[in-house]
DNA sequence: CTGCGTATACTCGCATACGAGTATCAGGAT
DNA sequence: ATCCTGATACTCGTATGCGAGTATACGCAG
C-alpha cells in the first residue's frame, strides 16, 4: 500500500533518479531534469528543489560530498546519493508501479457537482473541452511520432501512456456529449427545470445520496 | 486557463456545492459530504475543513449566519453562501469542465524512472499492478451497476467517468505487459544489460534526452 | 447510577510548498 | 567602456495542508 514516505514530493523522486548518475548540485539536477524533459512527467516547482534537497539529505538518501566556492557562485553544495537513498528510489519505483493509486483528477470532482450548472451550459463547456483536448492529443501524437525517430521506446513509455489515457478522456467525453446533444441522456428534462423552477424537486436531494450508508435501520 | 483561485483546495469546491442546499455548520457540511459519497470524487482531508471554511469566508464566499451555542456542543457557527460564493462556483466548476488539465499520476513519472529497475522486476510490478486493477476496476463495476438501480445517471457520470478511465488504463497496462513478457518490446536487451554490466552503455544518457532541445547550433 | 466506549465537533502546531524576490556574472549590443 | 539582458544559483516568507490530539455528550451494559 501507498506507503508513507519520509519525502513525499515527486520531485523528490525526480531528484533521486537524477543524482543517480553522479553527484551534483542542486542546481545542475534543476537543468539536468528540465533537459532531459522530467518537467513533462511530473509537475515540477523550482522553489521547492532546494527544500526537497535538504530534506532528502536530512532523511540520510543524500549526502554531501563537496561545497565548491567557484570564484562565482554564492557557493554550490554538491550532494551524493547513499546506498540508503538507492534503496528508498527503487523501493518508492516499485511501489508505485505496483500500486494502482486511485488519483481523482479535477474533472472527476467538477463533473459530481456538474449539476449545479444547467445542463445547456455544461454542454457547450464540454464541447469546448473536447476541443481543447482533440488539438491537445493531435500535438501529443506528433511529438510522440517524432521523438520515436531517435529516441528508444524505453524512454517513451510515459508517454504514450499519457496519450493512451486523454485518448480514452476524450473518448468518453465525446459519448457523453452525444448523449447530452441528442437528448439520450435520461435524467435531461428533469435537470432542466430543477433549473428552470426555483431548486431542487423534493426528492433528488434523497436521491444523491449514492449508495453512502450501504444499509441502516 | 486554470485560473488561480482565491481558495484553491479541491475540498472548497465540495464545500461551496454542499451549502448551496442551506445554511450549515462545518461539521455537518462534512457529514453531508460523506453522506452523499463526496469523498470517493475528491480526496477529502478533514483536518483542512475548518481552514478551508474561514478562507472561503475570508475571500466572501461564505458568511456567518448564525453562532447557536447549543446546551452541549464548543459552539457552532453557521455559514452561508453569498451571491459572490455561488458566482465563484459556478464559475469554478465551468473553468474545471471546460478546461482539460494535464494532471501528472504518479504512475507516470514512475515510468519515467522505471529504467532504474532491472525489466524483469519492471514486469513483475506490472503483473500485480494488473491484478490489482482488475479487482478494483470488477467491484467498482458492480457498485456501479448496484447504484444505477435507484439513482440517476445524472449523480453517476463522475463514478462513470473514473470507471472507463481505469479500464483505459488497464488495457494500456496489460499491453505493454505484454510486450515485455513475449519479448516484442524493442529496447529490451540494451535495458537488461545496462543492468547486469555496470551502468550506462555511454549513449544511452544522451538518447534520453528526448527532444528537450528542439533545435540547436 | 456509574462507568466507558463511541460519535461528535472541533483545535493546534508543525511541516511543507512554492511564488516572488535577490544577487551575481557572462556575453552581446551600443 | 558601459549598459542591458538573460541565465545562473539560490533565499525567504507566507499560506496552506493536514495528522494528531482534545473535550464533551450520549447511549447502554452492568
Amino acid at each position: 500500500m501507498a506507503e508513507r514516505r519520509k519525502v513525499n514530493n515527486m520531485l523528490g523522486l525526480a531528484v533521486l533518479s537524477t543524482v543517480i548518475d553522479r553527484p551534483m548540485h542542486p542546481y545542475e539536477m534543476a537543468s539536468l531534469m528540465r533537459a532531459r524533459g522530467k518537467d513533462r512527467d511530473m509537475r515540477i516547482k523550482w522553489g521547492s528543489l532546494y527544500t526537497v534537497v535538504r530534506n532528502l539529505e536530512k532523511h540520510g538518501f543524500l549526502e554531501v560530498t563537496d561545497s565548491v566556492r567557484d570564484s562565482a557562485h554564492p557557493e554550490r553544495t554538491i550532494y551524493r546519493i547513499t546506498d540508503t537513498g538507492r534503496e528508498e528510489l527503487a523501493d518508492w519505483i516499485r511501489d508505485l508501479l505496483a500500486t494502482p493509486d486511485r488519483e481523482q483528477p479535477k474533472f472527476e470532482a467538477a463533473l459530481s457537482v456538474c449539476g449545479v450548472l444547467p445542463p445547456d451550459e455544461v454542454t457547450s463547456l464540454l464541447r469546448r473541452r473536447l476541443d481543447l483536448l482533440e488539438t491537445e492529443i493531435a500535438e501529443q501524437r506528433e511529438a510522440l511520432a517524432e521523438s520515436r525517430r531517435d529516441v528508444p521506446r524505453l524512454f517513451l513509455v510515459e508517454a504514450e501512456y499519457d496519450l493512451a489515457i486523454r485518448e480514452a478522456e476524450l473518448a468518453w467525453t465525446r459519448s457523453l456529449l452525444d448523449e447530452l446533444v441528442s437528448g439520450t441522456f435520461p435524467d435531461l428534462a428533469l435537470w432542466r427545470d430543477w433549473h428552470e423552477t426555483g431548486r431542487k424537486p423534493s426528492e433528488i436531494a434523497k436521491l444523491a445520496e449514492r449508495g453512502a450508508t450501504p444499509a441502516e435501520p
